[in-house]
DNA sequence: GATTCACGCAACTTAATAGGTATCGTGAAA
DNA sequence: TTTCACGATACCTATTAAGTTGCGTGAATC
């Protein structure tokens, strides 16, 4: 399977509706993704049970966010959408007693456990603020 | 999908292929891990095609080690079986000249990265030595 | 030389999961 | 009342590790 690309996804969207007045519809976001709308329903609605956004039926509805961009992480909207695994390698889980895989899974789960930490940390260090601010900055240097 | 597990059942049968005399047959290490013949040989074909281990067919035949356990690292076994895609996310391949794509691509990339190579120096630094090692280590403090 | 053993190879199936599509229901605004 | 937009369900597709079946081939044994 291709990688998981809902949290890429969804900061896209978020960033992007962090900058627009007024909710943006399912339809509106699936074409600027690429996509289709029940797909942006079904991966956004990890984000309003989360509190980072609302929808709203009818006209003028579509998606807002309502969440204090400077108090969401890359990490919580990691976990909004599910919180997939991060690894597409693993550890096989042996019958209970061979020693030999105890030794090889504690050496490669380490490794994996370390990496997992350092990404959890760098996701959870940044946020959609912060995401903004960096979009700025590159369009102030690109005008100057 | 469930995490590739070809590292992890590669390790565990390269351990105990060195520190077990004579060739070990496709039938004997998948009954060790609870798999079938035809997988073995299937993953075991790459590690034979970086030289790490030998096949041979007929009576007596199977697996052998034939490389220096010291000079073959995990990563080199991840390589050798494929060197599968290490992360389950990744990030969108958004049409060019979007900026907020970018920015935000860009900034999960670099925390993908950034584990990544974590990742990759652990298992480029835990050569097969130092797994069979730590066996030891382990058999000793458990008979002591 | 016939048999047995064990790998080599090809083809197919299964399972898990992100992504994609179609359809209908529901509530809100115009 | 019509239209819009989300909600929910059901289904399909694609990808990939894993698992399975069957046959061929070469080496050792009898």
């Amino acid at each position: 399977m291709r990688n998981d690309r809902r949290l890429s996804r969804m900061l896209h969207v978020l960033i992007h509706m962090a900058r627009h007045d007024g909710p943006m519809t399912s339809e509106a976001i699936a074409r600027m993704l690429g996509t289709n709308p029940v797909l942006i329903r079904r991966t956004m609605a990890g984000l309003r049970d989360a509190g980072y956004v609302s929808s709203e039926k009818g006209h003028g509805g579509g998606w807002a966010i309502t969440a204090d961009l400077n108090a969401v992480t890359l990490l919580d909207v990691h976990r909004a959408v599910g919180g997939p695994r991060l690894f597409a390698i693993g550890i096989e889980h042996p019958e209970p007693g061979c020693q030999v895989a105890i030794v090889v899974n504690e050496a490669l789960g380490d490794a994996l456990q370390e990496a997992e930490r350092l990404l959890v940390t760098r996701l959870g260090s940044i946020s959609l603020a912060a995401l903004v601010q960096s979009f700025d900055d590159r369009c102030d240097s690109v005008s100057s």
